[in-house]
DNA sequence: GCCTGTTTTATGTCTATACATAATTTATGT
DNA sequence: ACATAAATTATGTATAGACATAAAACAGGC
């Protein structure tokens, strides 16, 4: 038990000497922690404490139960990455550069006229079909083609997308249950213009899309020129080192 | 309460019931949800019952906690994708493809050559540099440049890396504390010939490093062509649909 | 108004106990 | 030997109570 320990609560202090035995590798995936009465006479506490300290490691993926054999440690066989993918307007803010954004196009196009691959509103609907560009500093950062449908959130038809990036609208607004991100790499081609870049130069795409329920309610795809923007995820965890 | 709970115990069923809420967009991010004490009532049963399933919420994101005031509906600032980026290997006999490894080159450095961008390797170490090409029913799939630490990784200097990819191998054998997933697009530049690709052509770039500790492990430079690889994630949650 | 304590309240943590359940081990009958 | 039943055991779930603690609300004094 180290001394910055003092102010946990036991149960946080459990799963903590555990998680720490897990993260150096003293406990190496397969190998079955001390059954909860063998911590609990360690800990001197009640069964239900090391319980709750187990469980929450069962939660976080470090740990698997199996009943009259024991707590075992996880071999986590697919390695889940988790990556950061923020709002644009946050991002150039927190990297310290002045953010502007400029509505490039502004349309509203009936279901039919929405290409299927990238959104499926419902028979009927009104799809917003926005492009923007943002800025860094001045310098173009991304751009983006959005489809909005006006069924699933029909107050997106009055809301002013010439201040207010239609990410960080719909992140305040609208609540997804479903999304997908496809990340890829292509050359600018036709947006190249608008990136002030050359067409061959390659970029990263991020397409992006949220449903609720079966409700389709965004299709994003965002072009970064390849040069100055990157993807990064850093995280803590426990593996194999692939 | 559906037909279909009535397998789930309690705590599980209050659980299922406040996720449902959220994900369903009845409960919204910033909602207080009931007490303590009135869900108690609501489902006749113990407060720890209802804390238990409240603290599962809470451990997975979804809830917030704050004292005297309730328990809320969290609102996700930065929205957190999860990005499964496993073993190419794994990725490519998923597919249903036949996977075939090609070592292309095979060194040990001095830790002083190795660029420091790429690894910090302790002073005096020695470093196994690779190169590999992994195929897809022949065609060129990714090309990887990889750095190990033998100080971190000793046993790395006998494994035969000819059948068996780095990767799945540290996996198998190593285990990481940290991690940093970096994605870039570039043209394929010098390794065209290798990708069979024009030397132009977009190319998806994923740095990934791992650590054990201080002490860094491995650093891989994954190449893959533009066409033909995305990285998909698909997920289910809850946030703002930006 | 503004800055204090004081009270209230919802969550945080913990106990000691009970019975349920699934899987393994041991015993048993043929 | 082999299939079957019984005992064992570790986790799973739940209870009813207790005291701690942080934050909001309220009061009183300046």
């Amino acid at each position: 038990m180290s001394l910055d320990d003092i102010t946990l609560s036991l149960h946080a202090r459990i799963r903590a000497d555990i998680e720490g035995a897990i993260l150096s590798g003293t406990l190496r995936p397969g190998d079955r922690i001390p059954f909860e009465h063998e911590l609990m006479a360690r800990y001197g506490c009640a069964r239900m404490t090391v319980n709750k300290a187990l469980s929450g490691l069962v939660e976080a993926g470090l740990l698997e139960r199996r009943r009259r054999a024991g707590t075992f440690v996880s071999r986590p066989q697919i390695h889940m990455a988790a990556l950061a993918i923020p709002d644009i307007q946050a991002e150039v803010t927190g990297r310290g550069q002045i953010y502007r954004l400029e509505l490039l196009s502004r349309d509203v196009l009936p279901a039919a006229s929405v290409d299927p691959e990238r959104m499926r509103p419902p028979r009927g609907a009104k799809v917003l079909s926005l492009t923007c560009r943002h800025l860094a500093d001045g310098v173009p950062f991304a751009v983006e083609e959005r489809l909005i449908s006006l069924k699933a959130v029909p107050e997106a038809a009055m809301a002013d997308f010439t201040t207010v990036a239609p990410g960080s609208w719909l992140l305040a607004h609208v609540p997804w249950t479903e999304a997908e991100h496809r990340i890829t790499a292509a050359a600018a081609g036709r947006l190249a213009g608008a990136l002030d870049v050359d067409e061959g130069t390659a970029c990263l795409i991020l397409d992006r899309r949220t449903w609720r329920g079966d409700q389709p309610i965004t299709h994003v795809r965002q072009v970064f020129p390849g040069a100055g923007f990157d993807l990064v995820a850093r995280f803590t965890g426990a593996g194999g080192a692939g």
